[in-house]
DNA sequence: AATTTTGTTCAAATTGATTTGAACAATCGG
DNA sequence: CCGATTGTTCAAATCAATTTGAACAAAATT
């Protein structure tokens, strides 16, 4: 049963509440629902590393959304589990936040970006296959000229992640 | 009453869908709605340009949702007003897209992303001046330390963008 | 083995964002 | 001036995504 410093407060002080809501807002650009940004914020805060308990606690959020968010964060590189210290038989896991950018946005890019990429290119190429099925020649020229287009602006996404990764890692 | 190739039919056709639902995809990943895509990449893949009207037919979509929806592409210079062609005394207004990469990137990081960081940027100090007030010598440590690379984060993204527009631009 | 603790799952409820459609304004043509 | 056309606005309805909470599983403690 961890030392413990006074797991028992509920309510977020002001300053734990602020960085929430920066955090909240921050993943609500990022298309990520608002507890996310609330796991995280109190996590990126907190000296110490929290369990799934205690973020239902202080966030006042359900289990399931809180196991649900963790899953995600997980999955996103943006926490770790803190591994149990000492050599405490400690069945609960504690829960920590990754503070490196390059790994959030590498996370972030792996999980939610490329996949939308992939099957965007796989789309193109089905609308490629349509296009050269029509008829009129002026026509077809135009639907080409625009679907490449299209073809073309997904390579740029492509191209510019490992730029951006690059970027951000310093 | 322009040459009209024929506005009449109203369902879209399998191509047209198929782009159509590309863009519907796309722009959920920008946290846009729906009616956004829909609306640019019905505009995106015709010959010719489109009235609010056209749109409601052919997309099976609101007046309402029209008007808003290409409010909200103008405001990002992702569609323009194909102004009235030949003298014809035409009061109807038809819309073209922004086919320039550089330019919807643009438009997107000036009205969706730029506000956020402004605001981010604000906020943030809010919290380096609450840190300040902090007793515990240890404590304000480490907050100072999470919140310093807050703010260091967000300057990299404000970084990022116009490096981003740079490559994007070509 | 029964009980407690920790965490996951998923159907249903809730919430918040989008879409609708009716009312309205503005402009044009007769 | 009057009716028709074009477009905007906004409260209410709809819809989709998130959150909840009850049921369950697994592991530990008694």
């Amino acid at each position: 049963m961890q030392p413990a410093s006074d797991r028992s407060s509920h309510d977020l002080d002001p300053l734990e509440r602020q960085v929430v809501a920066v955090f909240v807002d921050g993943v609500r650009v990022l298309g990520l629902p608002r507890s996310i940004g609330e796991i995280y914020g109190l996590l990126f805060i907190s000296r110490s590393p929290l369990s799934l308990d205690d973020l239902v606690l202080r966030l006042n959020i359900s289990k399931g959304s809180a196991s649900q968010g963790l899953r995600l964060l997980k999955s996103l590189g943006a926490v770790i589990e803190a591994n149990g210290s000492s050599g405490g038989t400690e069945r609960r896991t504690y829960y920590e936040p990754a503070v490196e950018l390059k790994r959030l946005v590498g996370g972030f890019i792996r999980e939610q970006i490329r996949p939308h990429l992939e099957s965007g290119k796989t789309k193109i190429n089905q609308l490629v296959a349509r296009v050269r099925e029509v008829e009129d020649a002026e026509t077809r020229k135009f639907l080409s000229e625009r679907v490449d287009r299209l073809g073309h602006w997904m390579r740029s996404g492509g191209k510019i992640l490992p730029i951006l990764q690059k970027i951000l890692g310093q």
